[in-house]
DNA sequence: ATGAAAGCGCTAACAG
DNA sequence: CTGTTAGCGCTTTCAT
C-alpha cells in the first residue's frame, strides 16, 4: 500500500464507498463482494483476488455499522463505570483504571472491542438499561456497583450478557467478580491488632457497598477482640482527600493507632499526611491498606495491604461474560484477598 | 419499572424489540414513533405521551446499529494504542491508562462514547486504516505514535477527525497534541547537570519517537556542557524492567552519577533497585524522571520529573478533535513541559 | 400531525 | 460459483 498509491495515477475520481460501488468496478455483484470480502464462502479464487485488489487499491472497507446491523451482532463489550457516590471521582481513579486496562487487554486478546461508558446515575436514571438495550454492545461488564446495586438486580434477570465487578451479597441475582471484602476486612483488622493496635480507625467512605463490607469485617473483629474502631469519612475525589484525612488525622491524634484505609490510594495519602506531622509508621500508627495497586511497594515504609488480584478479577470477568454470551448462566466469582504483610502494619 | 412489571399481567407476550411493534400497539405508524422518542419534531403531545408510556413500560429503546447506519454518525470515538515497540507493554502502562482515564471524562463530558482499541501493529498491519474506515467511529485518537509514525503520516491526508498524542515533527502533517520532549529532556539534563552530575545516563528505550526526541535533548544539553551521557535500554513491560534496570545498576556502578529516566515509572523502579542496593539519591546518584505522575510525588526521596500535564493533554487531545469534526484543520499543540524539583535531584 | 415509502450498507437465503 | 432478492431497524422526505 505504501508505493503504489493510486492517487496519482488519473484513473478513479469517484470514491469508493460501498459495497456496490465496489461490485460495479469489479464487473460482479455485491453478494459476490460481500463474500470475497469476508473471506467466507466458496468465491472464485480469480474473482476473490481481484476484488481483494481493487478494495486495497481504494482503501475500502466495508461498513460495520450496516453488517452489524445485519448480523445482529456488535463484537463490542460495553463497560460501564458508574460514579454513583461521588460525582468528582474521576474515572482516573487508579483502581478503576487499573482494571480497565487489563480488561482492555483481555477484551482486545478475545477479539471483541471495548465501549467505555462512564455513567453518573444521579444525572441518568436509566443508565444500566439504555447501555444495554442500546444495541450497540453485545454484552456489559460493570466496573463497581457504587450505590446502584438495586438498579443491578433489576436488570440482571431480563439480560444475561452482563457481569460487574464488586461486592457478593447473600441471594443476589446478579453475576459479580471480586474479592470477599468482608474478610479482606477482617484481616486488615486482625493484622492491626496482631501489630500492637489498641484503636482501630476506618478511613474512608462507607457508603458504597464494597466499603461497607470491608468495613464490617473490621468491625466484626474489632468486637470480638474487644477493640474500639470508629470510621473516618473521605470522598473519593483526589483533590478533597488529603485535606480530609490531614483533618481527621488531627482530631485523632492519640485517640486511634491503627488505621485501615478503605483503599490503598486512600492510605498513601495518608502516609504522606503522616510524615508531614512527622508521626512514625509504624511505631505509632500502624496502616493498612486494601487493593494492593502497584504504587503500593513502592511507599516509604512500603504499606501493609489486602491484595486483590486486579489482573486476575479481570480475566474473570472476561471469561464470565463470554460463557454468558454463549448461553451459560454463570456462578459469581468470589476469590479470598490475601494479606501482604509490608512494614505500616 | 420496578413494581409495574408487566410480566405478570397476562398481556403481552411478545416483547417489543423494534419501533415498528411499538408503533403497532400504540396504533400509529412507524414514523411517527421515531419522531416521538427522538423528541424532535412536532407530534402532538398525546400520541408522545402515549408512545412514551408504552416504550418505557416496555422497556423499549431503538436500536442504536440500526439509527446510527441511517443518520451516517455514530456518536463514538475511538482511541487507539499502538503497541508496537514491545508488545508486552500493556495499556496497563500507568501514563497510557492515566491519559485515556482523563480522555474518558473529557468525551464523556462532550456527550461521545468512547471506544477502545489496543493495536498490535506487527500483526496488523493496516490497523488505523481499519479502525477509520469501519464505520463504528466518528473520528478517532491516536494515544502515542510508538513506531507507527509513518503509517500515521500516510493517513493524515485523507483523514481529518484524526488526533495523536505524541511528538511533533518539524513538517509533519497529522495533529499532534503532547510536550515538547526534546525541551524536556534538555530541562531535565539541566538539572542533573546543576545538582552536581557528571556523568549521565538515558535510561529507557530509545526507539519510540517520543523517548527519542527527550534522549535527543539530553544529549544536546551534555554535549554542550561537556558532560557525556550514554544510553541505557530497557523494556516497556512491567516484569522486565526490574531485573534490567538491576542490571544496569550493576554496570554503571561508580561511572555515572546522573540517570534521567524515560518515565516516572522507569524513575520508580529504578529508586527501588537503587534502594535495594545502598545508593544513595541524590547524594551519590541523581534521578529525573518525566510525566509527573501521581506516584511521583509520594515516592521517597519524592521525585524530581519532568511534568507533561495529562489531563490538559486529554482536554486539548478532544478539544481539537471536536474542531475537526466540525471540519476545522486544526495545528498540532505542544505544551512545553515544566520542570518539578522535588528531591531526586 | 401523521402515514407511506425509500433507503442507510450490508448479508444470507434461494435460485440458478 | 454467482446474481437476485429480501430484509436488519431506523429516519426522513413527501404527501396528505
Amino acid at each position: 500500500m505504501a508505493e503504489s498509491d493510486a492517487q496519482s495515477s488519473g484513473t478513479a475520481p469517484k470514491r469508493i464507498r460501498t459495497i456496490t460501488d465496489l461490485a460495479k468496478i469489479a464487473g460482479v455483484s455485491p453478494g459476490t463482494v460481500s463474500r470475497a470480502l469476508s473471506g467466507n464462502s466458496l468465491v472464485n479464487n480469480k474473482t476473490r483476488e481481484k476484488i481483494e485488489a481493487i478494495a486495497r487499491e481504494h482503501g475500502f472497507r466495508p461498513n460495520q455499522m450496516a453488517s452489524k446491523l445485519r448480523m445482529q451482532k456488535t463484537g463490542v463489550i460495553g463497560v460501564a463505570i458508574p460514579l454513583g457516590h461521588d460525582v468528582r471521582q474521576q474515572i482516573s481513579d487508579s483502581f478503576f483504571i487499573t482494571l480497565l486496562g487489563y480488561l482492555a487487554d483481555e477484551l482486545t486478546e478475545k477479539g471483541y472491542d471495548l465501549m467505555l461508558r462512564r455513567v453518573i446515575p444521579a444525572q441518568d436514571e436509566d443508565w444500566l438499561d439504555r447501555f444495554i438495550g442500546s444495541g450497540m454492545v453485545d454484552g456489559v461488564i460493570v466496573v463497581g456497583q457504587s450505590d446502584q446495586f438495586d438498579r443491578i438486580e433489576d436488570v440482571a434477570d431480563g439480560y444475561l450478557p452482563m457481569v460487574v465487578w464488586g461486592n457478593h451479597q447473600e441471594g443476589q441475582r446478579h453475576c459479580v467478580v471480586g474479592a470477599d471484602n468482608r474478610l479482606g476486612g477482617k484481616l486488615a483488622a486482625e493484622r492491626l491488632i496482631a501489630s500492637g493496635a489498641k484503636s482501630l480507625a476506618f478511613l474512608g467512605d462507607t457508603e458504597p457497598i464494597e466499603f461497607a463490607a470491608r468495613y464490617a469485617g473490621a468491625r466484626e473483629v474489632a468486637a470480638r477482640m474487644g477493640v474500639p474502631i470508629r470510621a473516618l469519612p473521605t470522598h473519593l475525589s483526589p483533590e478533597r482527600t488529603g485535606k480530609e484525612i490531614a483533618e481527621h488525622l488531627q482530631e485523632i491524634e492519640g485517640k486511634v493507632d491503627g488505621i485501615f484505609a478503605a483503599t490503598d490510594t486512600i492510605a498513601v495519602t495518608c502516609l504522606r499526611e503522616l510524615r508531614k506531622r512527622g508521626i512514625e509508621v509504624p511505631g505509632q500508627l500502624r496502616i493498612v491498606g486494601f487493593d494492593d495497586l502497584p504504587i503500593s511497594s513502592q511507599t516509604v515504609p512500603p504499606l501493609t495491604t489486602v491484595r486483590q488480584d486486579i489482573a486476575a478479577g479481570a480475566k474473570g470477568l472476561v471469561d464470565l461474560l463470554l460463557r454468558r454470551l454463549a448461553g451459560e448462566d454463570t456462578e459469581s466469582l468470589v476469590r479470598p484477598p490475601h494479606l501482604i504483610i509490608r512494614e505500616t502494619a
